[in-house]
DNA sequence: CTCACGTTGCGCACACCGTACGCAACTCGG
DNA sequence: CCGAGTTGCGTACGGTGTGCGCAACGTGAG
């Protein structure tokens, strides 16, 4: 085989009948989102998500704009993993807004890329998913009995507290899953250096009263719902006038 | 002058006298600071940093072992921004309480790129300043009388809260710099988006009830107190049994 | 059936990034 | 005066996002 001929001119060595594949936007942003789930957020590089679809690292730019546009979509992607509540009725508000609520931290703690990219992108100028939960949020307010002006701000209430409840649970996990070890493990392990810290301040060391023998993730739940119990409580209150 | 010669050899070219200004990690933090409040999240690059102190971007590494962990220095350094009540008494504690609050948001809005770090390194095991004002609030949810157990939780509620409006607003913030526009400017601009995509939701439409002669920042101001009331509402609510 | 055209994938190239490494120049204790 | 230790920096490596232009394909007009 003389070496100046295209070697791809043969036949048989000719690329597969196809080839063309037509790759999808939607098919972009699931692998997106796989491989954030799988390696993390600096692990997302256009080249690793191209090879992922047997693509060329550029071939995903006549589909996405670029980077930071391909993150909007897997954000707003994300979120039409939580689900509304078909119905809005006077009593039951408050545990829709529960289910919401937890819905949205349970998001946020499959993905805990999110944390980082929702301080970046912000919740304003985001997709569909997005507003559809935010549209759903203000439903269940509007049942409740909030007037139209104050809709928004009590649902803005409820999403920053578990937007702020949910980040700092994503970045702590998101850290231990980096280290390789479990959630008890891992407390375990820094248990001395925590006790140092607090050594001079004995607040803390009368806070750090966990009991070894439940587990982190109850006592993480635990207070979530303590919290989201007395924003609620608090709203509730400005209904009874 | 014979080429062979290395060049700097003669006196007179020999760099000027001291030359070795003892670089700190002090100056390279607020260094930091200062080109992130001015440029953005990803325009903190090593080189230049090191560029802004008269620093080859390596020399860097001699104070901070890598780019991560320069970011934790700078985030608990900015934290130390915010002031604590001197004292924790028994009736003041709602209005220390907010004092903190207000303190940590306009720090947030201040240097609006903390917040996609927030969610990277959370508050797990972050420096003294940011010990500082947890054990802060602690010592006034101390002195509102929460119960030992309950006072974390109480004061998870409210920095969660806090952390997490302020990172939308700080995204929605940078987003708007980034543009080049005043705030006002910026939501005059997508208001033709917004109506549009509030056409086939009707709640959305009528959330938009935003006064056009109002400022924006006011708007965001009042939004904040009131929840931030209403979060104080219910846990107030707790002490009175 | 033919062929030109628009669409899509991809290779290349560029500028930039974090940072490991080793050398040179300085400071300072002995 | 001299060795040791500290500090700054130049070089280099492997990685990144992405602009650009070419090649291969599906499609519809003639």
């Amino acid at each position: 085989m003389p070496a100046d001929e295209k070697p791809t001119a043969s036949v048989w060595t000719r690329p597969s009948r196809p080839q063309r594949e037509q790759l999808t936007r939607e098919q972009i942003v699931t692998a997106a989102i796989d491989l954030l789930d799988k390696e993390g957020t600096e692990a997302l590089s256009m080249r690793k998500l191209g090879s992922r679809l047997d693509a060329g690292a550029t071939s995903l730019y006549r589909h996405v704009a670029n980077r930071d546009e391909l993150i909007q979509l897997v954000v707003d992607d994300v979120y039409g993993e939580i689900e509304l509540p078909a119905t809005a009725g006077r009593p039951g508000w408050r545990a829709a807004v529960t289910g919401i609520a937890a819905d949205l931290r349970a998001m946020t703690l499959r993905h805990p890329w999110i944390a980082p990219e929702l301080g970046q992108v912000g919740l304003v100028h985001i997709g569909p998913n997005a507003m559809r939960m935010t549209s759903g949020l203000f439903a269940q307010f509007d049942a409740a009995g909030f007037p139209p002006g104050e809709r928004e701000r009590a649902a803005g209430t409820v999403t920053a507290y578990v937007i702020g409840i949910a980040t700092s649970e994503a970045a702590y996990l998101s850290l231990i899953a980096r280290s390789g070890k479990t959630e008890r493990e891992w407390v375990a392990s820094l248990r001395p250096a925590f006790d140092e810290a607090s050594q001079h301040d004995p607040r803390l060391r009368e806070a750090d009263s966990a009991q070894p023998d439940v587990h982190p993730r109850e006592t993480r739940d635990a207070d979530f719902s303590y919290g989201l119990e007395r924003v609620l409580d608090g709203l509730s209150a400005r209904l009874d006038h």
